[in-house]
DNA sequence: AGTGTGATGTTATAACATATCAAACAAGAT
DNA sequence: ATCTTGTTTGATATGTTATAACATCACACT
C-alpha cells in the first residue's frame, strides 16, 4: 500500500526508523542533523498531521530551544529542501515525508476538520504532456486532495 | 487547446467575453454581480496573473470603492465559491478563472517568474481511485505546477 | 413603518513569513 | 593549536495574508 497515514501502525516504530532514515540520509549528504533541526522533525512525526510553523515554534519554546519565528522557518526549509517533510500549500503548515528512502513526487490526502495527512505518489504525465505542448517547463508539482478522513466522515454524519 | 495563458489572444476580446459569461452565469442562478465583485473580477482578468489580494485592494482603494481588506476577501470569496476565479494556494493569489461556462477540476502552470497563469484540466482518476481505497473522502483538489512559462525561461538563460 | 436578507463598511487582530545583523560553532588548512 | 571560512543560531523588527466581530446600508416583502 502506498499511502500512509490513515491506518493504523507502530508508531513508536514508525518515528524510530524514520529518525534513523533522516539521519542515514543527513548522513550520506554530509547535512547537519543538528538538534533543531532533529527536534522539529521529531515534533512533525509525532503525529501524522499539518502543523503550522507558529505550533511548532510553540513546542520549541517549551523545550527551550529557541523562540523565535526564523528558528522555525530555518528549520523547515532544511527539513524541505532535503526531503525531510513537505510542505502543504493548502494549509500553510507542514508535515513529516512519509518516503524518506526515495525522491518522488508527492500527492497529499488531507482532512479538513482533523488535519490529518496522507502522502500518496502520483504519475503526472498528462500534466507533463500538457506543459510541454504550452512550452512550459515544470519545476515543482503541488497536489493536494482536501476531504474527510474515514474517521471524521464517521463523525460528521 | 484546453490550456489558456502563454498564447498570444486578443486580449479586449477575452475580457469582454469573460465579462459577458460572467454576467450570464450569476444571472442564471440569481447571484448579485456587484460593483465590487464586478471590479474585482475585472481587475483579474485584465492580466492573465496571480494577483495578491492586497495587490487588488490597491486598484480597488485607488477606483474609490472599498479600502479595507474584508472587502477584497468577501468578493473574492464570492469569486471563487462560484467558479469565477480561483485560489492559487501555491502563491496565496487569486486568478480569474478561464473557463466560465462549465464546471471543472482545474489544474494551473505558474510562472514563477512573472506569475502568469495558464489554467487546463486534467482527469483525476488515479488520485481518486486511491482515497477510494483509503475511505478518504474528497471535496477539493488543488493542483499546481510551478516552473518557468515560455518567456521567462528565454530570460533565464 | 416593520422585518428579513444579503452586501458593505470599519476596526482590530490573528496567522504566516522574511529581512537584517550579530554571535556561536563546526571543519579543514596552515 | 589557531586561523579562516562557511554554516547555523539568536534576536529584533517588520512585512504579508487572512479573519473575527460588529455596525450599517439597501432593497424586498408584508
Amino acid at each position: 500500500m502506498p499511502t500512509i497515514g490513515f491506518d493504523q501502525h507502530d508508531h513508536g516504530h514508525c518515528m524510530k526508523h524514520a529518525m534513523l532514515a533522516a539521519e542515514n540520509r543527513c548522513a550520506k549528504a554530509k547535512l547537519q542533523f543538528t538538534p533543531v533541526r532533529k527536534r522539529v522533525l521529531e515534533i512533525l512525526l509525532e503525529k501524522h498531521m499539518a502543523l503550522g510553523a507558529y505550533d511548532i515554534l510553540n513546542v520549541l519554546t517549551a523545550d527551550g530551544l529557541g523562540s523565535q519565528p526564523p528558528v522555525v522557518y530555518r528549520a523547515l526549509d532544511f527539513l524541505v529542501s532535503n526531503g525531510l517533510a513537505h510542505r502543504i500549500e493548502r494549509l500553510n503548515a507542514y508535515t513529516a515525508c512519509s518516503h524518506m528512502d526515495h525522491a518522488h513526487a508527492p500527492a497529499f490526502l488531507i482532512c479538513r476538520i482533523c488535519r490529518t495527512v496522507a502522502e500518496t505518489e502520483l504519475e503526472q504525465e498528462r500534466l507533463a504532456t500538457i506543459a510541454k505542448q504550452t512550452g512550459f517547463t515544470i519545476e515543482r508539482i503541488v497536489i493536494e486532495a482536501e476531504g474527510l478522513c474515514p474517521t471524521c466522515a464517521v463523525a460528521e454524519a
